[in-house]
DNA sequence: ACAATCAATTAGGTATACCTAATAAAAAAA
DNA sequence: TTTTTTTATTAGGTATACCTAATTGATTGT
């Protein structure tokens, strides 16, 4: 058993991100993510699948309960660094994925029960996500696509799917962010857009970009 | 002008603290300090300097302007990442160091302003020591060590030159911190320790340790 | 003055994590 | 079915940052 390295805490990170769409993850939609080339990828999964890190199948790559275990210590810390650049040190939601994405690598076990603590144990994440706990475990919300509402029904942002700032500025200019009520009140025919009453205003949102808006 | 790694950032910071003591650094130290190999350093020198980030001469290496001032860009990191970490995240001053310089590399300039600005500016680290401002402007006091004081002298204790954590714990635990004052009742002879008065207590100090505090 | 000690470098080697170019295998299109 | 495209891997190579062993150079004690 060796240790564990920042690449390897990347890799598993964007592996159980990935899996969450798709599940066994192909090797390229990794390299995408981690923009890595696709060999260096290969090559990393298999150091992953020797370490019993992932499971290498045709199919594409899985997470091992051990993967996933230490997966969901790399997204605590992720989340738990994401809830202290905006609630302490004043950053807004699009400005903390990359910076999280570099300190959840530097945050030792102490560090994290520190920062979990001094913020009152956060349930999620400032984009809504929620936060696993010491052990793992992690409440998920059942959840569906705002973009998969009908016109006149209503319901509340759980989170969103989305890391690239242009588009988090974009959300909360408009007051999509979580635990705000939404009112579709009318969906355009062929893929068009919607027509969302937020907070008492009325916007138009693109298919797509409601897509990565998740309601409950 | 390539990019500056961690490794850099921690060799440079290694230097300027070594300069402190001892002028032009010598290889050795600079391995001793770092925990590694004569030749790693060796080696890793000749990159610094050819850099231009430290001039290498027989005496030793020294930071060039450049490299004093990446030096100082990683102090203040530190220093405020040391601050963070007791002031808001509840930790004790001899828990600090080894977190904060993992996390020093690991914090852009955007939170390094978002830490300072978040901490009102603090001027020190919890030890004492003077934290760079953005420009690299450091307040330096004109300090001695404790040790040097005669019998009767009084001193305020300005900083602790120390990073061992039991050193930390013990000095603590006499109330031996940065802006306490201190009285020495008496010094005995031949080397021997102090007896020193602070908040009400009587200590007797070995002129070792006395040589790590620093007063004015 | 000369041997012993200490300091620094050279030589040669390892592990990690990336790359491009070439190739093989699988899936999709024609 | 055959061709084209996409996906994944192999082959070969680079940069970084470490190591031990051997060597050279300088300092010091006798
Ligand atoms: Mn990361
Ligand atoms: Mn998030
Ligand atoms: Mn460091
Ligand atoms: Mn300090």
């Amino acid at each position: 058993m060796e240790a564990d390295t920042p690449r390897i805490e990347e890799y598993l990170e964007s592996i159980y991100k990935l899996q969450q769409e798709q599940h066994p993850v192909s090797t390229s939609r990794l390299a995408e993510h981690l923009k890595l080339s696709a060999p260096s990828v290969s090559e990393m999964v298999k150091k992953l699948a020797s370490k019993r890190l992932v499971n290498h199948t045709e199919k594409g790559v899985c997470l091992t309960d051990e993967g996933n275990k230490m997966a969901k210590i790399v997204v605590r810390r992720h989340r738990l660094s994401e809830r202290l650049l905006t609630d302490i040190l004043g950053y807004k939601w699009d400005e903390v994925h990359d910076e999280a994405c570099r300190l959840e690598h530097a945050i030792s076990p102490q560090m994290e029960d520190r920062i979990a603590l001094s913020l009152g144990n956060p349930k999620t994440c400032p984009h809504g996500h929620p936060i696993p706990d010491k052990n793992g475990v992690l409440l998920k919300e059942k959840v569906r696509p705002l973009s998969e509402l009908k016109a006149k029904q209503k319901a509340i942002i759980v989170n969103v799917f989305e890391e690239d700032p242009k588009m988090l500025q974009y959300l909360a200019s408009l007051g999509l962010i979580p635990d705000v009520s939404v009112l579709v009140e009318e969906v355009a025919p062929f893929g068009g857009p919607l027509i969302v009453c937020v907070s008492g205003s009325r916007y138009a949102l693109g298919r797509e970009v409601a897509s990565k808006i998740k309601v409950k």
